[in-house]
RNA sequence: GGGCGAGUGGCGGAACGGUAGACGCGAUGGACUCAAAAUCCAUUGAUCGUAACAGGUCGUGAGAGUUCGAUUCUCUCCUCGCCCACCA
């Protein structure tokens, strides 16, 4: 008898997949179309790993069914080849990134290939290829030619180690998400695109998405919205006014004080006036100073006051005291607050400390003077003249009414830094002109390519080192062909992937990024699995461009992807995160030598569930194994076929139910077990036919080549993995005999074997003879029955 | 500090408010073998109990509540994980 091999059978079936084309996507077919996406790999030289498998074995499991289920499937899958670790490869080692670049890919595409994904290949992108990276340029144009791409000087996260700025979204916590180095500030000229502008956009989109409400909150929190005021306060004896947002209003009459960041423009701008302007200097020195990390580790609040300038509340006409303090921050609102230290917790702490009078103006009739901590709760006004007896939110209107101030929305949302001053990313398709100002590059002259350069290495001067290409900087200008110099900054990482699933709709197009029917054909993507780490970078700015686009009549739909799936991450067995120098890292490769591609992928489907966090365990992986070898050794034998017991047949048919909706609510690891229950319940047994291949149907998605070898072994010419979903005949499921639990008081006294549509009162009287039942309700009164039919009774005395 | 989520055998984990621990790993005993591996069969939550069956009790982080019945719903608390973090 032929023994289970997988090293003999994948292969072939891999390469006659391919050879047919058996999971190219037909743009023309009349079948209703499903668009399935998982974040396309950046080709590492270390190649593809664990964390990659999750998301693309989930992908591809549903993306069979779905095919099989009858719907035209896409399943594509490119490249994000843009970034950091081929351009430090070549600064190492002086080989071009597109060099390295080309031969990880090869790599990469060998390992999937050998996994059995069934992506389609013919639609393949990749974010470095000239004929790619145009259409991302021609984007950013639009973005520019919309106003939604300014060049603007200001403060922004800068990393020492990859020597290039960051958008906000790349630190966390202060520390570069790249390269874990922590963040400095530097005052750079920089690229932005205005993401703020569709704040509001972005936010409501997400109420029409079907996405995990995780995911949502976790973009609503980024954006952070806010509804206020904006109130103008007079410096005293000067032509400027203060301008602060605040989401209190009403606390006005309490304000008395005001705090500026030491970057407000205010203490450069009265710096004549500021009778202890070195302390000033000085504090402003020492907080520039101070890392991000240094700010979150210590919170005790620091300042100095503004001495010799005073402003004035424009509720009361009192004069407060201006101080600069790092609790406030540059880049939200104005830079500048109203401090009610009464009713705000930081406001309260910064009084403490700086002795300044604590005013209660909310009140609940129960909090009294003097305040311990700042009251932020509900209450009326008082202590506020003519407004007292108000409620908050009447207080809100009618102060800032009052005041002359107006209502506005503020977001936490900053824009985002778009240019890096690195080698590997797309050229900003921009020339500099001294009499034009800055003029786009014609879009016929696109793609602006990357020049050769013999230095890759970031020179850390804030320039990138496509500066020292002059004959590729010197240009002329497009509008007025006097010279020019090009835009020397490149794209962030984030580009090429923020609209690269519109690519894959019609991949080779010359004319456009992708043909309207194509876009209207395959979009919105239906199902997009992906980590959580990429919710406020990838998915927002790709939310963005998308909306953008929307706007510009580019693209179908208002929203990319209709469904998230977000999923947990792989430990290692011994529970940390995998990495080398720990030692538990489990290579997907090494497993497929030893187990094959269908072990490999059943099992990582039967860890856990796909959103948990789940630990590799090496072990566990015997288990799926045993299965394969068994289902492999059941499909040897021709003596147990024939005709089979109504049992087998229920079996099979609540399985062909519980595996077609449970993959497609995700839940791999339940339709795992529920294969093995039914191998369990079939392999002694005689079988059909007919059930032997409904059974190899049910393996297919989650291991083709085994199903598909057992498959032709049965005689089929056809793919399995193009043959029909079965269907599932519920009065095949539906038992005649039940087994009734019967309770007493809750506690299970035994089991009656009944049939289905037994009446209550028949099922009564049998769990009342009952020998065990009898035992608990001897001499007590019965006071009732609970009948769940086919389930249970529960007898209560 | 805020938000979100999770706590179930030795381990990974199952359970529309209805027999908690499916399925798998591991472990123990047995069969096969000269022996081992592989494979197959049986047992495997704790505890009391019995010569052996039988049977009982307790058990889903802790405590309360709703219910005939709670791992599941509500409240309080504890622990862990992830995200955000002086956002006015």
């Amino acid at each position: 008898m032929k023994k289970y091999d997988p090293s003999k059978i994948e292969r072939k079936w891999q390469d006659i997949w391919e050879k047919d084309g058996t999971y190219i996507a037909d743009d023309k077919s009349k079948k209703e179309k499903k668009y399935v996406l998982i974040e396309f790999p950046y080709p590492s030289g270390e190649g593809l790993h664990m964390g990659h498998l999750r998301p693309y074995v989930a992908g591809d499991t549903y993306s069979r069914l779905l095919r099989m289920k009858g719907y035209e499937v896409m399943y594509p899958i490119g490249w994000d080849a843009f970034g950091l670790p081929a351009e430090n490869f070549a600064i190492k080692k002086g080989i071009h990134p597109s060099i390295s670049t080309a031969k990880n890919i090869a790599n990469a595409k060998v390992q999937l290939k050998s996994w059995g994904m069934g992506f389609d290949w013919s639609r393949e992108v990749n974010t470095t290829d000239p004929n790619y990276y145009k259409w991302t340029q021609w984007i950013f144009l639009k973005l520019f030619k919309a106003g939604l791409a300014y060049e603007a000087k200001g403060l922004i996260n800068w990393c020492p180690s990859c020597k290039t700025g960051l958008a906000n979204e790349e630190v966390e916590g202060g520390i570069c998400e790249r390269c874990g180095t922590t963040v400095e500030k530097k005052e750079l000229r920089q690229w932005y695109l205005k993401i703020t502008a569709y704040a509001e956009k972005l936010l409501q989109g997400l109420k029409t998405l079907e996405w995990e409400n995780k995911i949502k909150i976790q973009q609503e929190n980024w954006i952070g919205r806010s509804e206020g005021a904006e109130i103008e306060f007079k410096i005293l004896n000067s032509e400027f006014w203060l301008k602060v947002f605040t989401t209190r209003p009403d606390t006005l009459f309490g304000a008395t004080y005001m705090v500026v960041a030491p970057e407000h423009e205010i203490v450069s701008k009265l710096k004549s006036q500021i009778s202890n302007f070195s302390d000033v200097e000085k504090y402003i020195t020492e907080t520039k100073n101070k890392s991000e990390e240094e700010r979150i580790e210590n919170k005790e609040k620091t300042g100095v006051e503004l001495k010799g300038i005073k402003a004035i509340n424009p509720v009361n006409n009192e004069e407060i005291p201006i101080f600069a303090a790092d609790y406030v921050l540059s880049g939200y609102g104005t830079g500048a607050i109203m401090a009610v230290p009464a009713h705000d917790e930081r406001d309260f702490e910064f009084a403490k400390k700086f002795e300044l009078p604590i005013k209660i103006v909310i009140s609940d009739g129960k909090i009294s003077e003097p305040l311990h901590e700042a009251y932020v709760g509900d209450g009326v006004l008082v202590n506020s003249k003519k407004f007292n007896g108000l409620s908050i939110e009447e207080a809100k209107e009618k102060i800032t009414e009052f005041v002359k101030g107006k209502k506005q929305v503020q977001y936490r949302l900053r824009d985002w830094v778009f240019s890096r001053q690195r080698y590997w990313g797309e050229p900003i398709p921009l020339i500099h002109c001294e009499k034009c100002g800055i003029v786009p590059v014609p879009e016929e002259e696109l793609p602006v390519t990357l020049p050769e350069v013999k230095k890759y290495e970031p020179t850390g001067t804030g320039e990138s080192p496509l500066a020292a290409i002059e004959s590729w900087v010197n240009t002329t200008c497009p509008k007025c062909g006097g010279s020019g110099k090009r835009e020397t900054n490149t794209m962030p990482q984030w580009a090429g992937s923020s609209w690269y699933y519109l690519r894959y709709t019609d991949p080779k197009n010359e004319k456009e990024f992708a043909g309207e029917e194509l876009l209207k054909r395959w979009l919105p993507v239906d199902v997009y699995f992906g980590g959580m780490e990429h919710t406020t970078l990838h998915l927002l700015y790709s939310r963005f461009w998308h909306e953008f686009l929307y706007d510009e009549k580019f693209v179908p739909t208002p929203e990319p992807y209709k469904r998230r799936i977000p999923h947990g991450i792989i430990l290692g067995a011994d529970g940390e995160k995998m990495s080398k120098s720990r030692g538990n890292v489990a290579n997907p490769d090494a497993i497929v030598k030893e187990f094959g591609a269908d072990a490999l992928r059943m099992y990582e489907l039967f860890l856990g569930p796909h959103e948990a966090t789940v630990s590799w365990n090496e072990r566990g992986i015997l288990g799926v194994s045993r299965f394969l070898e068994r289902v492999y050794k059941l499909f040897q034998s021709k003596e147990n076929e024939g005709e089979e017991e109504s049992m087998v047949r229920g079996a099979l048919h609540e399985t062909i139910k519980k595996v077609g909706e449970d993959i497609e609510v995700f839940k791999f690891n339940t339709v795992v077990s529920a294969l093995m229950i039914l191998l369990n319940q079939i392999e002694n047994k005689k079988i059909s036919r007919e059930t032997k291949e409904i059974f190899l149907k049910l393996l297919a998605p989650l291991t083709p080549h085994i199903a598909e070898e057992l498959w032709h072994e049965l005689g089929n010419e056809n793919s399995i993995h193009t043959s029909a979903w079965p269907v599932f005949d519920a009065t095949l499921v539906e038992k005649d005999l039940f087994m009734v639990v019967v309770q007493v008081n809750g506690k299970v006294r035994g089991q009656i074997e009944v049939a289905k549509n037994i009446p209550q009162e028949e099922m009564e009287r049998l769990a009342l003879m009952n020998e065990k039942v009898k035992s608990y309700t001897e001499g007590k009164t019965i006071k009732k029955f609970i009948y769940v039919p086919g389930k249970i009774i529960n007898i209560v005395v």
